[in-house]
DNA sequence: ATACCTTTCATACCAAAGTATGAATTTTGG
DNA sequence: CCAAAATTCATACTTTGGTATGAAAGGTAT
């Protein structure tokens, strides 16, 4: 830091110096002040615009930018087995599961029975369970939990 | 963008008929063209600092985190403005927005109107509503949407 | 074989979610 | 200031979700 205010006072001289020559030529040729400022004030304000950005530099924003892309094969299979995993540590069945993923896509119970072609009893008592094991009173804080704990995506 | 121009094309006008005062002042009263430079540079040193500033506020440095989901045209750029962008688009206003969010939390619709002190007449007005813009008729399908659309987490 | 788990289904009942309609109040933008 | 949008609330009604309970059928491990 100490070096960057060495190297900018350098600058600073090396400027000075050259706005003499700047300053006679302009002045003594074209005797123009206008011209004078006009140039003085963009060699400064480049400098300044320099400067700023040098100084500044290191203070960055950290910002986590989405990037899309289809799932790596190598990655698939690991997310997979520790759903696998999780799935039998809480208890819940591979049918319930199933019905947990289509809940999770938006499904009514009716529609999920549809689907799996079994009444609609039968998927309430699969979604009673589901809320059960994963302590849960709603299907949307089922879905909540489910995707915190990485159940499904 | 075009705004922040606009500003700095006036900050340069005032900065100009200010000139002619400093010039004229100092000139005729010291009569001294090196004071008159000295002044002249720190000023457009200190504006171009701050106009270096500025312009190249947003620079800043981008960490990809990769999301594996299927490309979506409208999520390009940050996910902060989009979601902005794309709530104003979807024409759902800020407290449906956040209704929408404690809904994705799995909260019912008596838990949302204890959190945001109105009555549950009014959440489910809002939820309705929130239904109809969102073109879903569970709120399910609602977080579900929301989610994909990158409109919440 | 039988004890256990999973999956299936039903019935009944209560709670929560969602729709429709209308209206009062507040905020906001021109 | 005024019009439009947003927020609030109520009432009545329909639909869906969720609980409780009981039960039948198929698979499986001991």
């Amino acid at each position: 830091m100490i070096k960057r205010f060495a190297i900018y006072g350098i600058l600073v001289a090396v400027a000075a110096i050259s706005l003499q020559l700047i300053q006679y030529k302009l002045l003594i040729i074209n005797n123009s002040i206008e011209l004078y400022s006009g140039v003085l004030a963009l060699i400064f304000t480049i400098t300044g615009i320099y400067a700023g950005q040098r100084l500044t530099r290191k203070k960055e924003v950290v910002i986590e930018k989405l990037v899309y892309a289809t799932p790596d094969p190598v990655m698939t299979s690991l997310p997979i087995e520790v759903d696998e995993q999780l799935r039998e540590k809480l208890g819940i069945s591979k049918r319930e599961f199933e019905i947990l993923e289509l809940m999770s896509h938006g499904h009514s119970n009716q529609e999920i029975a549809d689907k799996l072609f079994v009444s609609v009893s039968t998927v309430k008592t699969h979604t009673s369970n589901i809320f059960l094991k994963l302590d849960v009173k709603r299907r949307t804080a089922a879905v909540k939990k489910a995707q915190d704990l990485n159940l499904i995506a």
